[in-house]
DNA sequence: CCTAGTATTTAGGTGTACCGAAAAAATGTG
DNA sequence: CACATTTTTTCGGTACACCTAAATACTAGG
């Protein structure tokens, strides 16, 4: 049942996971070799290989899917790389621009059982830094209940529980104008003809106003209602 | 200066560091081979991509020998994985047989950034959990200064202060047998031909003997004197 | 000091994951 | 709906780290 991956396999089945998880619409060869940096070439090679192991389907020239046994070596994956970025962050003082680099390298490399005893030291936790769920050993995705800012209109407010962690660049960015998980936003102005959008933002009675650039918009995830629990929520939660 | 060296690679340059740690003598071809598990002809090919790094010096058919840019990055590899043991051990809960295959896959995943971390949040430690010296940043090796029970004469008294992580079946065994680091032991006997040796180990009032296998002889390092001091010691010390 | 035996290297070959260039299929547009 | 454009696949080729088998160099015994 687990006869052991390459660390290149893993990183296939773990970006075509990754595009699914904020959108619909399965990933095309092309896609995929962008995201990963290799050639077009490369990824059909490689696919075929992925569908000779069963973790992905694919039929010449159309997308390419996860089985039901790849999104479990996704999830497998997603829950290593998470588990660790708040490993990094918890534990070693990492600043969440820096986790991302690291856990990529180190999710390839850790076993089933430190991964497990990663978790129980941690405390279990439900999401990572960035807001993003942590899938659970078993396979099950707590639901992020959250809209994307660009998707947001006026009037709205929310607390930010996500921010994608994959430019470390936008992250710093984020936090130099003091922006992070749980700042609370109201949405003033929705773009109009590519104006930018403004979000208006409460810092403890005081509020600023803030451009947000279309990238930050596409990165940012706002939920209205409850507050973002932090990163220690029970496990089966 | 730091070209990213491949994991074959480093374990190379690791193992034949390691093989002069405990004694004299420079590692020959087939000694790596045999302890890297790999055919005597990857060695050769190997040995002269390493020569090429400028990581060995070797000339055709004769030993294996770490430059001082292999010996520093050799050092930098021991180091990476006597913190780590350090860390499964301390923070993870590993028993201390289960940690060396764990650390010899993260070894090659970890950034710098992470070992000065870790090393941080450890305490700075100048031991791993197994008693050896963990070489610091700057490639200093605290000197241990300990004989293999095998060397010791009748009479001889000391502490365990290092105990061979390469078995962990033995480590396995010495758990079992209640025997760790910072035991007591007394040389009773020494082996006259073939026979077993024997030592006496304290046991807060109590003692008893223990025959001491040949393997185990030759794993275990006593120190007569000041006790182990743990994993805890400055780093300059 | 020559030879039998062992240690080491060379030669040729494998699998993985990548590449660029060329061929083939799908797509969009007049 | 035919053709040009884009997307995807196929086709040689490369680097790495390993292998077995064959050739070569050391080394110890007679």
């Amino acid at each position: 049942m687990k006869s052991q991956l390459s660390s290149s396999t893993e990183d296939y089945v773990k970006t075509i996971y990754a595009f699914t998880e904020w959108q619909d619409a399965p990933i095309t060869s092309s896609q995929l070799a962008a995201r990963l940096g290799v050639a077009n070439s490369s990824v059909s090679e490689m696919v075929r290989k992925l569908k000779d192991l069963g973790l992905v389907d694919h039929r010449p020239y159309g997308a390419v899917r996860l089985t039901e046994e790849g999104r479990r070596v996704a999830l497998t994956m997603v829950r290593r790389h998470r588990l660790l970025e708040t490993f990094l962050v918890n534990e070693l003082g990492y600043s969440w621009d820096e986790v991302h680099v690291e856990a990529e390298l180190l999710e390839h490399a850790v076993s089933d059982l430190f991964v497990e005893r990663l978790a129980a030291k941690l405390g279990n936790p439900a999401r990572d830094p960035h807001g993003d769920p942590i899938p659970t050993a078993e396979g099950t995705v707590p639901r992020i209940d959250a809209h994307r800012l660009r998707e947001l209109d006026p009037g709205h407010a929310g607390r930010i529980t996500r921010i994608s962690d994959e430019n470390p660049e936008l992250l710093r960015y984020l936090a130099h104008e003091r922006i992070s998980l749980d700042t609370e936003v109201t949405v003033v102005r929705r773009k109009p003809f590519g104006g930018p959008l403004v979000v208006r933002i409460d810092e403890g009675g005081a509020s600023r106003d803030f451009d947000v650039a279309d990238e930050v918009a596409d990165a940012v995830w706002v939920r209205s209602g409850q507050p973002h629990q932090g990163c220690t929520l029970e496990p089966g939660a």
